[in-house]
DNA sequence: TCAATAAGTGTAAAAGCTACACTTATTGAA
DNA sequence: TTCAATAAGTGTAGCTTTTACACTTATTGA
């Protein structure tokens, strides 16, 4: 067989994983413990194994990081550059997840060296994990009003100002608050239940869910 | 360095290569002449090497098929299953690129086994290429109304109806004459010259040329 | 000179988007 | 108990964008 004519390369998963922290949209970062770029800040990676797929690497890497299948995962870009690690020749497939809140052990995060960092705040980063996360607030971004996806950084049940206010931090403008509204009723997926949120107001405010199955069926969804 | 303690892969690069040819969108398709997959259809592909980077690989790739450098290219997505290939374990990462008329030399063409077959009428491919080649499909489209890229295809020269065929052609769509050239009239890098093409018609249409310095200082563009 | 062909042109209705300000329900403090 | 504070909730009018639609023009070859 010809293949064995060519070289072979280590193959890397990068994780950027985004969060809601008090309101904040944060990055789940660790700080390195091992060469290389030891004491840098860094996203959390891995290296695919024999038996698994790529997309396989990166669900294990965030399982064993927060504890959590099942989670909102995608592939954003492969990076190939030849010194993009300074230890060896690294091949690095970048995913984006997306957690809910309180959907991770802290007890794993310490364990790791992680800690969730505001996206306006990110330190230097080690190896090209800067470029990884620029092209992955880009995805993001241009997902986000097209995509039914920030659902998975809300509670199961949230109200439309946690909503605007999400919709807000990422696409980085503010909203009119009557605009918002119109839209979110034209959109079926989006349910408003009869629960009410006293914690955010005095007046409280109505509780909204995402329904997926909704969602498939109809597929309409412009934010 | 715990580097070693994985496993190493061979990555391959492959190439979705469209172009016009007599007006219809075509893939550059090779009949193999090797195993695995001998004697199915597949996109032109090859391995990274040692000193390249895969962007590079994939540009080496498409200069050996075409003869061509300076060729539009994006990569579009790593495709990382375990049994992907039938022969070795190979991760992959497909690139799109777009050639312009006449920029190939039909030699080299021939002597690598490919041909252009209009995306209508694609036979069944090899290893995962069905699923490559619908994936970039998807991000072409996508592209295509944003993004001034659709102009790689044309001539330098080329006359709005040319445009508009190229548009309804990626899209699926038919398209309002009126309504289109209105839209073309707003984009400020799509220029009339004063040149006339009077092979396609009796009255002849103006030709028309995209100025890609206009673009980069300006970056409006929405069809 | 006329038939055929593709190029080229404007307008009105509909839909979608933007800007904008007050009322309501509730709580905790005075 | 009342009042101040707070976030929730609500409608309309102007503007922009998109859509639908049909005839005239320039040219060639028969």
């Amino acid at each position: 067989m010809y293949y064995s004519e060519n070289p072979r390369f280590f193959v890397a998963v990068d994780c950027i994983i985004f969060g809601l922290v008090d309101g904040k949209l944060c990055l789940l970062l660790t700080k390195r413990r091992f060469e290389p770029e030891k004491g840098k800040w860094s996203v959390m990676g891995g290296f695919v194994q024999e038996n698994e797929s790529a997309d396989d690497a990166a669900r294990r890497v965030l399982n064993q990081l927060t504890g959590l299948g099942n989670v909102y995962m995608e592939q954003v870009h492969a990076f190939g550059d030849v010194d993009r690690d300074p230890g060896e020749r690294v091949i690095s497939l970048a995913y984006f997840a997306m957690l809910g809140p309180d959907e991770f052990d802290a007890g794993l995060l310490a364990e790791h060296n992680a800690v969730w960092v505001p996206i306006d705040e990110i330190p230097p980063l080690g190896f090209d994990h800067p470029r990884m996360v620029q092209c992955t607030l880009q995805l993001l971004r241009r997902k986000f009003s097209s995509e039914p996806i920030g659902f998975n950084l809300l509670p199961e049940y949230f109200t439309l100002s946690q909503l605007q206010t999400l919709y807000e931090t990422i696409l980085g403008t503010s909203i009119d608050k009557r605009n918002f509204r119109k839209k979110v009723a034209e959109i079926d997926c989006i349910i408003k239940t009869d629960l009410i949120d006293k914690t955010g107001s005095r007046r409280g405010a109505s509780l909204y869910r995402f329904d997926l199955a909704k969602f498939n069926a109809v597929s309409k969804f412009k934010i």
